[in-house]
DNA sequence: TCGTAACCGAGACGGTACGTCTGGTCTTTTT
DNA sequence: AAAAAGACCAGACGTACCGTCTCGGTTACGA
C-alpha cells in the first residue's frame, strides 16, 4: 500500500508578517514554538472550550499581544496547534481496490479521533468554527478541502480502474463516507466501531456500482 | 402521503420542579413563556453564541435566578426555545416507496435548516453540545434519538414491502443519510441543494438493494 | 451594694400583632422562640454582618414571611436576640460613693462586652443602626435611653449626698463615662482594661467635684 | 492661634502597586482621580451603605477590576474618598491654654461632622470597619492614630506649661474628649452643640488639674 | 554608528457576562 | 388569618477573559 501524507505546504503555523522589506526586529520563532506547545498542552488538558489566550500566554511565558500578532482568534491558534499533530496522520491509501481504499482512509481518520483527546479537539474546532467565521474559512481551506482533494484521488483511481462510473459525484460520495463518521463523532449517539466503518463502506461501494 | 409529527411527548419546556406534593409557590408558567419567547428572539437575532442569560432575563422581565432555576445552562434553554419551532417540522413520510420516503424526510430537514436562522441555531446547538455535557445528553435524547426512531419506521416499512433486506443496519443507514446533510451544514464546504438530496438518496437506496 | 436590674418592661420580643379583635390563627409563640434562638446562634457564630434573614429562617424552620411579619429588619431582630442576653447584665450600683458607683457600672458594662461575642455584636448593632433608621430609633429607646435613665439615678444619689453640685450636666457626664468606653470598643485603638476604667472614673469624679 | 494640618504623609490614595521595577503598563492616575471623584459623589448622595462598586465604576467610566486592583473593599475606597476631604480639616491648635486648645480641637471636629454629609459618612466608615477588618486597620492607622498623635502634642504643651501633671494618661484623656463626641455622633441621643463642647472640656480640664 | 521600526514581556485598561447571594414580596397549600 | 414553603424580581457581588493599550527594553536593518 502506497501512502502519501498531506504535503506540509501552504503554511502550518502563525500568520506571516509583512511580506516585503522586513524592517525592525524579526518575529521570534522561539515564541512561535512556545505558544504552539502551550496551546497543545492546554488543549489536551481542557479542550478548546477551556483554552483561554490568557492561559496560553502565561504558560508560554509570552505577552498576549505576541499571540494576537500572530493569530486573530483562539480558534485559529487551536487549529494550528491541532494540525501540527493531525496533519500527516491522514494517508492516501492505494490498495488497488476502491473498497479497501475507502476503508483504509476511514479507519485512519477514526484512529486519529478515538483514543486520545484529538477527537474532542476536532469536535471543538468544528464547534468553534460555527461562531468564528475566520476559523470556518481556515478550517475549510486547510483541513476539509485539503483532505477531500486527497480523497478524491482514490475515486479517480477507481474510475480509472473502471470500478465506478466517471459520472460519480465525488462531493456526495465523500459527504456520505465522512459525513456519517463526523455525525457519530459530533452527536455521540453511536460509537465509531470498525463494524460501522465496514458497513458504511459496503453500502457506499454497492451504491456507487449500481447507480 | 401520510404525515406524522413528533408527538410533543416527554417534555418540551423547563426542568420540572420536585415531583411530589408541590409545596410553596408554584413556578410561574407566565415566566416560562416569557423566557422562551425572549430566548427565541435573541437566538434569531444573534445566534446561540450571542445569546446571554443576562439579556434573555432582561428581555423577559425576569430575574436571572428564575432562569437558572429552570435550566442548568444557556444551551439547554436554547434547546427548548429551538424545539418549540423545530419540533413538528420533521414529518414521517409514507409514500409507499423507500426512495420517496427518504427523499421527503431529507427534504423536510433541509427545508427547516435553510432559509431562516434555524440552520445556524441548530449548528450552534451542536457546537454548544461539544462543551456542555448536559446539553449533549438532552440533545441526543430529545432530538437525535427521537428523530431517528421516527425515521426507522420508514426503514421498517421498506423491509415489510421487501424493498430492502431485514438485516439492514438501520443505524448506519441513518448516519449515511443525515450524516451527509449535517456534514454540509456544519462544514459549509458545499451547499444543501436538492440535487444533493437526490444523489444521496440514490446512492443510498442502490447500496441498500445490492448488499 | 444594692443592685437593680433593668425591668423587663416595654417589650423584648417581636412586634405585637394587631391590637384588637385577634381573628384567625394566633401567632405561634413557638415560632418566636425558634427565631430568636436561631438568630442568637447565628449572631454568635458570624456576627451581625454575617447574619441573613434567609439563614435565620432556615435554622428556625420558619418561613421568611414569618420573620418579616414580626420584625421590620435584620437589625431589629438582632436587637431582640441581643437584648435577651444583654438586658439585665447592667446593674444599678448603690455603694454610697459616686466613684464606686461609676466604677461598678463601667466595669459591669466592660464585663459584658469583653470575653464573649457580645462586644462585637453590640458594635455590630451600632454599626447597623447607622444604616437602618428604624433600628437606630429602637436602639436609642430600648438601650441607650434606658441605660442612661438608670445611670442617672447614680448621679441623683451623688447630688443628694452632696458629692457633686446639683447643676451637674448628667448628659455630658454619661457621655464622658460611656463615650470613652464605646470609643475603645468601636475604634479598637486601645484595650478595655481595668486600669482604663479606674483612670476614666478618676478624671471624671475629680472634674465633677471641681467645676 | 497657630495651626498645623495633618501632613499628607503616608499615602492618601489607592494601594500602591509593586514597589520595585514597575514592569508593564503603569496604573493610570487619571483612573485614580475619576474613581475617587465618583466615590465622593456617591458617598455624598447615598452614604456609604448606598455606595456600590458597580455604580462607582460606572460613574467613573472605569471597569470594576480597575477599582478592585486598587482597593480591596468598598470600605477602603470610601476611606480614601473621605480622607481627601476630611484630612486637613483637623487643626493642631496652639493658643497657650489647654482649655482653649482642647476646645478648638473639639470644635473643629464638630464643624467637620455637622452640616454636610461628612458626619454620616464618618459614622458609616466606623460602621463598615466593624465588618471589614482591613478597613478597621486602615482606619486606625490612617485616621485614629494620626489624629491622636497630633492631639497629644497639645497635651505635651500643657505639661510643659505646667498646666497638668506629667503623669497624665494621654490615651484616657483623648478617649474622654473625643469618645464623648463620637458617642453623640453614633448614638444620636443628644446633639453636638457648642454647649456640649464647653461642658466636656470644662469637666475634663478640671479633672486633669485635680487628680 | 546610529536611528528607527518592529518586536518583546508585563500588566493595566474598559468591558461583558458569569453564576451566586440576599433582600423584601407574593402566592400557594395547610392548619 | 396565620403558618411553612418556596418562587418572584431586582441588583450587587467578585471573578474570568476579552481584545487593546502602554510601558521599558531588545534586535535588526538601512542610512
Amino acid at each position: 500500500m502506497a501512502d502519501a501524507r498531506i504535503p506540509a505546504s501552504g503554511h502550518v503555523g502563525p500568520e506571516p508578517g509583512p511580506a516585503a522589506p522586513r524592517r525592525g526586529r524579526p518575529r521570534s520563532e522561539e515564541a512561535d514554538r512556545a505558544i504552539l506547545a502551550a496551546a497543545s498542552e492546554v488543549l489536551a488538558e481542557r479542550g478548546l472550550a477551556g483554552m483561554s489566550i490568557e492561559e496560553v500566554a502565561a504558560r508560554a511565558g509570552v505577552g498576549k499581544t505576541t499571540i494576537y500578532r500572530r493569530w486573530p482568534s483562539r480558534g485559529t491558534l487551536a487549529l494550528d496547534a491541532f494540525l501540527a499533530e493531525f496533519q500527516g496522520q491522514q494517508p492516501l491509501p492505494d490498495t488497488g481496490s476502491l473498497r479497501e481504499d475507502l476503508l483504509a482512509a476511514l479507519r485512519a481518520w477514526m484512529r486519529s479521533v478515538t483514543g486520545t483527546s484529538t477527537g474532542s479537539i476536532l469536535a471543538g474546532l468544528i464547534a468553534e468554527a460555527q461562531r468564528d467565521p475566520g476559523l470556518a474559512v481556515s478550517w475549510r481551506e486547510r483541513v476539509v478541502e485539503r483532505l477531500r482533494d486527497q480523497h478524491k484521488i482514490m475515486l479517480d483511481r477507481a474510475v480509472a480502474r473502471g470500478e465506478i462510473p466517471a459520472e460519480t459525484d465525488y462531493e456526495v460520495v465523500l459527504d456520505l463516507l465522512f459525513g456519517a463518521a463526523y455525525h457519530r463523532l459530533l452527536q455521540g449517539h453511536q460509537p465509531l466501531t470498525d463494524q460501522f466503518a465496514r458497513q458504511v463502506v459496503s453500502y457506499l461501494v454497492a451504491g456507487l456500482q449500481h447507480t
